[in-house]
DNA sequence: TTCTGTGCAAATCTTTTGCATGGCA
DNA sequence: TGCCATGCAAAAGATTTGCACAGAA
C-alpha cells in the first residue's frame, strides 16, 4: 500500500502527525471506530483533541482517502417481515426493498453457512442518478 | 397482514394508541426514521412526546415486532481500497472483510446495473455464536 | 510568511433516564 | 385497582462550530 504520507499528498490535505497517526491506526485496526482511533491516538499523543478527529476524518472522508464502513444513515424502522434485501440510496437515503435472490442467498451460504444474514446493497437509486 | 392491534396482543406489550399509531405509519411509509414518525404523528397526536417514540421503537425492537433497517453500530472507517464485501458481527461489533463474490457481483448487477454496491453481511461471528 | 490545522470550549443534535401523572386491562 | 405507558424536563452522549494560536509549506 501507498505510505500514509503519499495518501495525503494525493489529497488536498496538508501532511500533519495527526493525520498521519489517524491513518497508521486505521490501516493497523484496518477498521476503526472514532473512539477508538481518538482512545488509542492519545496515548501517544495526549495533547490531541476529539474534535480534531472528527475534522480530520471529514476530511478524509471528503477526499476519499478513507471509507465510511457503516454508511452512516439515520436508523430507520420497519415492521418485522421475510427476509429481503435493502436497497439504500447514497444520496437521498431512500430505502427499496429488494427480492432476496436465491443465488446470492446460497453464495453467502457457501461463506457463512447457518449465519443470519442481512443484506444492504448501497448505491444510487433511478431518482438520484443524472442529476450528480 | 396481521393487525397493528394482534402484532400487539403477541407481544409483551400494552395496546396504546401512540403505539398504533407508530405501526400505522411504519407500515404506511416502508421505512421511516425516529424523525420522520415523530413529525408525521405529531400532526395527528400534538401531545406526542420525542421520548415516548424513542421508548416505543426500542420495546417494540426488542419484542421483534419491528426491525432496525440500518443497523445502529458506531461508524467505523478504514482506508480506501479495493471494493470488498464486509461480515459485521451483530454481537461483538467485530467487522471483516470479506471477498466480494463474481457470482453476488452479476447477481446484484442483474437487478442494479451500472450501480455502485457495496455489500453488507450482517450475522454472529465464530467468536460469539456459542456463547448466546 | 501565509494559510491551513489544532485544541479548547461552547453550541447543537441525538438519545436516554427519572419521575409524577394518566390510561389500559 | 394495579401496573405499565406517557409526557415533560433534565441528563448524558455524539457531533459540529468558532476562534485564537501553532505549525506545515
Amino acid at each position: 500500500m501507498k505510505s500514509y504520507k503519499m495518501l495525503l499528498e494525493e489529497s488536498n490535505l496538508k501532511i500533519t502527525p495527526q493525520r498521519l497517526a489517524i491513518l497508521k491506526e486505521l490501516d493497523k485496526k484496518g477498521h476503526a471506530s472514532i473512539e477508538e482511533i481518538y482512545e488509542n491516538i492519545k496515548e501517544m499523543f495526549p495533547s490531541i483533541s476529539l474534535a480534531t478527529i472528527y475534522k480530520n476524518i471529514n476530511a478524509l472522508k471528503e477526499e476519499n482517502v478513507i471509507n465510511e464502513v457503516c454508511l452512516h444513515q439515520k436508523p430507520k424502522f420497519e415492521i418485522t417481515k421475510e427476509p429481503h434485501a435493502h436497497f439504500i440510496c447514497k444520496k437521498c437515503g431512500k430505502i427499496e426493498d429488494v427480492e432476496f435472490s436465491k443465488v446470492i442467498d446460497k453464495e453467502i451460504e457457501k461463506y457463512y453457512p447457518n449465519s443470519q444474514k442481512e443484506l444492504y446493497i448501497y448505491g444510487i437509486c433511478k431518482d438520484c442518478s443524472g442529476n450528480s
